[in-house]
DNA sequence: GTCTACCCATTCAAAATTGAATATCAATGC
DNA sequence: GCATTGATATTCAATTTTGAATGGGTAGAC
């Protein structure tokens, strides 16, 4: 019997998920031509039509459809392999990628990947900056920071420390504005906040405090942006205790008021934990970030 | 991240299953020294040894080991969408591949085939003569005629009919050696035995009969061979009751002794059953079929 | 010993695949 | 109305992949 490309369903897969074919061949680092060939090799070698190819891009028939769970499924057994390999590679040197917030990944992982690189030399750190708990399933990352307990199955997860929050503001700002003595003078003050996020009210709201996005006369849904408004004296917000601590120009206020921690975990796939490479730069950064965390 | 080619791990189940590059070649129809470039290919992408090199043929390391199980499921997925593909084809023409025991496919199906031919003149056959019990889940075939109850999931089986077996021989050897009228007469007959299988030993002691293979003075595991042997005149054989009918110069003996029936399957896979072209050859061999046992 | 039957690695010309470039179309913003 | 953006199809030169042929090795039969 007559064995079909299997990279075809590679490619049946992600134009499935991209919707089109310029998107998948961007996320495959392929082109639009070859995937497109691609399909309608498929198509032909199945006999059955998969996509409607429209002006927008391509969307699956019904017959697509059905073969879609078929095709993650093989998805999903690559990705394993590829798991297993790191798992049992032997060499510590090679690239080792980790997701972790915007704040993490900006101004806490350049130091330590900075000393990791001493000891370590022959491993390579590609950072993937993201707020989105990424997939550690299908290798988007090796090893995840991330601030909420990991729940998949398969994922290997260490709590690293709990982040204190505080409230903090530029001594540029206070200077200018004046100290807060109490809880309530916050709502006199210029207040940096979210903007389609709302932790930091539903924090207000924790208080019986009730605040709408206004008070906030900086908003940003980007955690660096939201910080250096901080630093730059925009107002008061509120960041991990461990930031403030380390820039001279933010002073932390109101340090008795109780505001709730931040869970820090590290997590990475259980398929990949006997790679020396890996588990060499997670017990590195587990051992940073815990001194980081209490610095 | 790099995506791998996924069809090494096509080549990379072929070699570990056929044990050397050349057989998985030939079941594959590709060349050995493709799969070979394959192999060490994979290999390096992984980062890991896969085959033990030897004179004999490749052999799994334990690495390779720990990676055939997910590289097999993959395999299967890929088994699954091509079924999958087959139960949604529209058009009646192609191909379907029939497995059956030797006997069922070299006197009964040719003519059934033929007649077919005649109604539904776009299908083509494939015959795989074969009495191992072909993989229906592999796509060996599409349609297989059994002789035992198929057990696998997800294998739609319909039972044609009990096939009778009967105790028979050539009318010029019975002309010559004389008509049996009782069981135990058969003792002082040339007998047409099978070779390894002792289906027929068995069957004699199953009577009470102690019988060792030397009984049979014609002995062969290939059951064609077997029927032609009958035929020529070596001896007395037992077979299935329609095949003697349909053979002029070929006689029933001691039609009353009681021999069990042989059970006869049709069996497809549960993916395949809405092929238009699979359900019209599957429909008409069941109707054959139960024709031919009857006759 | 020799012969045969298996293997595997390597070579190299032919065949297949790829992607940059291009033409085209539709929707959207100004 | 026109420019822009983002999509698909097509073309074609360059790259990659393939497999027939070859050489060489080893085990087993005779």
């Amino acid at each position: 019997m007559t064995e079909f490309d299997w990279n075809l369903i590679r490619s049946f897969v992600a134009v499935a998920e991209a919707g089109s074919l310029s998107e998948a061949a961007r996320r495959l680092s392929s082109s639009q031509p070859t995937l497109g060939r691609h399909v309608t090799e498929l198509e032909v070698a199945l006999g059955v039509v998969l996509f409607r190819r429209g002006r927008g891009g391509y969307e699956l028939t019904e017959n697509g459809v059905a073969f879609l769970d078929r095709a993650k499924a093989m998805r999903e057994n690559a990705d394993a392999l590829a798991r297993l390999a790191i798992g049992r590679e032997e060499t510590v040197a090679g690239t080792v990628r980790i997701t972790a917030s915007e704040i993490i990944a900006t101004y806490v992982l350049p130091s330590i990947m900075a000393r990791l690189g001493e000891s370590e030399p022959g491993i390579e750190v590609e950072i993937v900056a993201s707020n989105q708990v990424g997939n550690l399933l299908r290798r988007d990352a090796d090893i995840a920071i991330r601030m909420v307990a990991p729940a998949q199955d398969d994922i290997i997860a260490r709590k690293i420390a709990d982040l204190p929050l505080i409230c903090c503001a530029a001594s540029s700002y206070l200077d200018r504005r004046g100290r807060p003595r109490q809880a309530t003078d916050l709502l006199e003050h210029d207040l940096v906040g979210f903007d389609r996020d709302d932790d930091i009210v539903q924090g207000f709201a924790h208080f019986g405090v009730e605040v709408d996005r206004h008070k906030f006369r900086f908003r940003t849904d980007n955690q660096v942006v939201f910080w250096e408004a901080v630093r730059a004296g925009n107002g008061i917000g509120f960041a991990q205790a461990s930031l403030v601590s380390r820039d001279p120009g933010v002073e932390p206020i109101l340090p008795e008021m109780p505001l709730p921690a931040l869970p820090m975990w590290l997590a990475m796939h259980h398929d990949v934990r006997h790679s020396p490479r890996i588990r060499r730069v997670a017990d590195f950064l587990f051992a940073e970030l815990k001194a980081y965390s209490a610095g």
